[in-house]
RNA sequence: GAUCUCGUAGCUCAGCUGGUAGAGCACAACACUUUUAAUGUUGGGGUCUUGGGUUCGAAUCCCAACGGGAUCACCA
């Protein structure tokens, strides 16, 4: 099988078969000595300064070439920005052989490619903060051509990449092209930074528990199947890690935490991936009061940290994460947006509600799904700034405690912002009797046809037979969150590689 | 999974109601040696996603497949 290679990509190699020839290993393996970044000259580099900057050594891709006869001027891209490099043939050739500038700098080097330089930094008669280079030194040839994109001072860009086909299949090409793509990745970095940092401060304990599950427990969603050869038994990718998370409350943990990596078998949209992050976290002697405090406190310093104000733009709205948030039960939702109380209704008056309301609804839907279905088609997106919705039916809460005083009711929360679920919480149902009993009545679901129903778990339940305390816990929706925070609208743009459809191949024999 | 929509050069796009492809950037050569998306001249590069159909003739119309996006459904 051969690569159809395009013009391009052929000159490209022959000028590869040219250096070789000329005894230039286009990927030399010694390390090459960096000590200076784009970023940090041009904001450090001053008349005051510039001995500090007499002989720098910088390395990184070359994004635009000048051909100006015996000077060129190259900037090339290093990861913290773009520098711009000033080539003379005399400086960088200082022997009779002129052979570097006049081909390898000449007609060898292409953009795209990797490169080096030693000098000294100076500035141009335009004013740019330049590197006056002494040395040259290939790092890579590039065999492909970069998508080209151009920007000119006021900050217009022509031709730029937006292709989402070409920007999520070819991630490491939009990070080259594309600068503020990286930047998105780097402020999704800092804000798992700044959530590990809020709980490593208070003592939290961050633990590693199977992705890998017999039962696949914690939630209510379809999951991956594989099968383990040795033990011939079927395996789950695990859709939630609640259930590990518990048995280390059991264990004797008061507070741990992880960042999951959770997938879950169904379709894929604008905000659903087919794995995705969850940051869960289990406390032990807390309540949802307690829990609702610290996730605001969260919240309001993930804002900070990344912007510096609690006052986040997020496309045409601003949402602030100043505390305390809202807070209402999901019945006042409810009542709120669509005028019905639902607190006393059973299953056939809720079925009925969701007639009159235009909300699909069947016989195998519990309660529990039922009032679901109406808050979330009626009252979900219009919580627009940070809100706490509590007190959900026991029905659709098979892991939450009943509440200390509202029959029927369970301890839990939701968090919406921006009309989305952010996050979940609840005080732990860690009563074993209970427990066995929702599980039961999650079986009678499934076998009503509830896809989603959950499995009991009796490792589970023998966790909780030897005494959970009581115990807060959490579900927040990194990638979800990232999206807020760095208004994103799509899950695609906060997922370095998303999930896509195979390529076809055509060059196959 | 359903519906709508898009798929032309390495990239961004043009191509009217069907008459067998075009621009800018990128690339190559030459000229010029003067930096700032943009020096000039010349040139190379496309089975117009794929496969069928209608037609004398299809990038253009129809059908299907493949891939992307949007909306909906399921869900976080």
């Amino acid at each position: 099988m051969s690569q159809q290679l395009s013009e391009q990509e052929i000159i490209r190699r022959n000028k590869l078969d040219k250096l070789k020839a000329l005894n230039i290993n286009p990927y030399p393996a010694p390390l090459y000595p960096v000590t200076h970044y784009s970023a940090d000259i041009k904001k450090l580099f001053s008349e005051e300064t510039k001995e500090q900057f007499s002989n720098v050594c910088v390395a990184g891709r070359i994004m635009s070439l000048t051909d100006r006869g015996k000077v060129f001027f190259i900037k090339i891209q290093d990861s913290k920005g773009i520098i711009q490099l000033y080539v003379r043939k005399d400086d960088v050739c200082e022997g009779e052989d002129k052979t570097l500038f006049d081909e390898v700098i000449k007609h060898l080097i292409d953009l795209g490619d990797i490169i080096g330089v030693t000098g000294f930094v100076f500035i141009t008669r335009t004013g740019e903060i330049s590197i006056h280079a002494k040395s040259f030194t290939l790092l890579t040839k590039s065999l492909k051509p970069l998508p080209v994109v151009k920007r000119d001072e006021e900050g217009n860009v022509y031709d730029e990449v937006t292709d989402p086909e070409f920007r999520y299949r070819q991630r490491y090409a939009d990070l080259i092209v594309n600068p503020e793509v990286k930047n998105t990745f780097l402020k999704r970095t800092q804000m798992i930074n700044a959530m590990r940092a809020f709980l490593n401060e208070r003592s939290a304990v961050e633990v590693d528990t199977p992705v890998l599950q017999p039962i696949p427990g914690g939630a209510a969603a379809r999951p991956f199947v594989t099968h383990h050869n040795a033990l011939d038994i079927p395996l789950y990718l695990r859709i939630a890690n609640e259930l590990y998370l518990k048995r280390l409350i059991v264990g004797g943990f008061d507070w741990v935490y992880e960042f999951s990596r959770d997938f879950r078998n169904e379709g894929m949209d604008r905000t659903h991936n087919p794995e995705f992050t969850i940051l869960e976290w289990y406390t032990a002697y807390k309540d949802y009061f307690w829990m609702m405090e610290t996730t605001e406190q969260l919240f309001e310093k993930i804002a900070l940290t990344l912007h510096g104000t609690t006052e986040v733009k997020v496309g045409e709205t601003t949402i602030s994460f100043k505390t305390p948030f809202k807070r209402i039960t999901i019945y006042d939702a409810i009542k709120e947006h669509t005028g019905f109380d639902v607190s006393e209704m059973d299953e056939a008056k809720l079925i009925d509600v969701c007639k009159q309301l235009n909300i699909e609804a069947d016989e195998t839907m519990g309660k529990g799904k039922l009032i679901d279905a109406i808050f979330s088609e009626k009252a979900e997106d219009k919580f627009i700034q940070p809100t706490f919705i509590i007190d959900y039916p026991v029905e659709m809460s098979p892991l939450t405690k009943k509440h200390r005083s509202k029959q029927g009711l369970v301890e839990r929360f939701e968090l919406m912002i921006n009309g989305k679920e952010l996050a979940n919480a609840y005080s732990e149902l860690n009563d074993p009797i209970d427990q066995r009993e929702r599980f039961e009545e999650q079986s009678r679901l499934m076998e009503r046809g509830d896809e989603e129903a959950m499995f009991i778990d009796e490792d589970f339940l023998r966790a909780l037979e030897y005494g959970m305390p009581p115990t807060s816990g959490i579900g927040i929706g990194i990638d979800r969150l990232c999206m807020l925070m760095t208004n994103q609208s799509s899950i695609q743009d906060v997922l370095l590689f998303p999930q896509m459809r195979p390529e076809r191949r055509t060059d196959e024999a």
